[in-house]
DNA sequence: GATGGGACCTATAGTGACTATAGGTTCAAG
DNA sequence: CTTGAACCTATAGTCACTATAGGTCCCATC
């Protein structure tokens, strides 16, 4: 049961990520070539399961690809002190903090105008009128880009 | 007054939007080319200056083009009723609360993961533990893409 | 009228993190 | 031994830009 081996739809199946994914995060770098058969087919075994369960749940809790890297290095020496795990989490979690602050500043503005919107014609539309709005111009952006969650 | 024209560098400043970004637009087709002086210099007038912060304002709430598209052409038809566009922002400020949702979650995980961590090695570091935990593994997905904000 | 330099031009490639397609090969169940 | 699902590679596309290279233009000052 230690030596078990998936094939790429197996692992696919198992950490919910679609078969092209993997093979993209081989060509990445972030996951190793595994095996070949003899007719090319990949072949993993429970680490390479491990590591993408690894890779996947950071890449859902909003760690861009290149933080994944730094964790799996980190993670990859044991016998480093976790004061720099700790503070690329910590980091992040100021992200993300900051990033929920501004999507409920958006929500209440994007709420505000859809009660507004008296369901009447387009001419009157406040939706329509909120969005032409010259005086709202690059007042909400602050984070450079929207990447990342 | 009415018969001001801009730079492309004017129309930047006043929108908050880098130049690249207005030249993108225009070869994406959703600004218009505008006409040009002698030596190819691009020449904007009052409308432009409009479209543009429209579409500025929409892109900052999170729209994607292809929703600002839409808006346009429903902004251009001031007769017709405006369901259509509630239903765009209804729909958006749902996509919204969903992603708050699930940053807010997310949030709490990594405020646990950072407050767990015991500044040992990262032998014991659970950071590290927690993504890598299997049980965790595609809990938290939902929303297709982590795109748009 | 010359000059300097900042603003402008095009074209192309790169970003992140995949996703999709086309066209072929392999494997395992029946 | 056949079938067809799963696999393979290579390439291009997505979204919304951003960056770079290598040039041209405009206009304010001398």
């Amino acid at each position: 049961m230690s030596d078990a081996v998936y094939a790429i739809g197996d692992l696919a199946r198992q950490t919910g990520t679609k078969v092209e994914t993997i093979r993209w995060y081989e060509r990445d770098g972030i996951m190793p070539a595994p095996v070949r058969t003899a007719g090319g087919h990949r072949v993993y075994t429970r680490p390479h399961l491990d590591r993408l369960a690894f890779i996947r749940h950071a890449r859902e809790l909003g760690f861009p690809l290149e933080d994944v890297r730094a964790l799996l290095r980190l993670a990859d020496d044991p016998e480093r002190p976790c004061d720099q795990v700790d503070a690329i989490a910590s980091q992040h979690l100021a992200a993300v903090r900051s990033r929920i602050a501004r999507l409920q500043a958006l929500e209440a503005e994007l709420a505000r105008m859809v009660a507004v919107c008296g369901r009447g014609r387009v001419a009157e539309c406040r939706v329509i009128e909120v969005l032409a709005d010259q005086s709202h111009a690059h007042c909400l952006h602050e984070g450079h880009g929207e990447t990342g969650l």
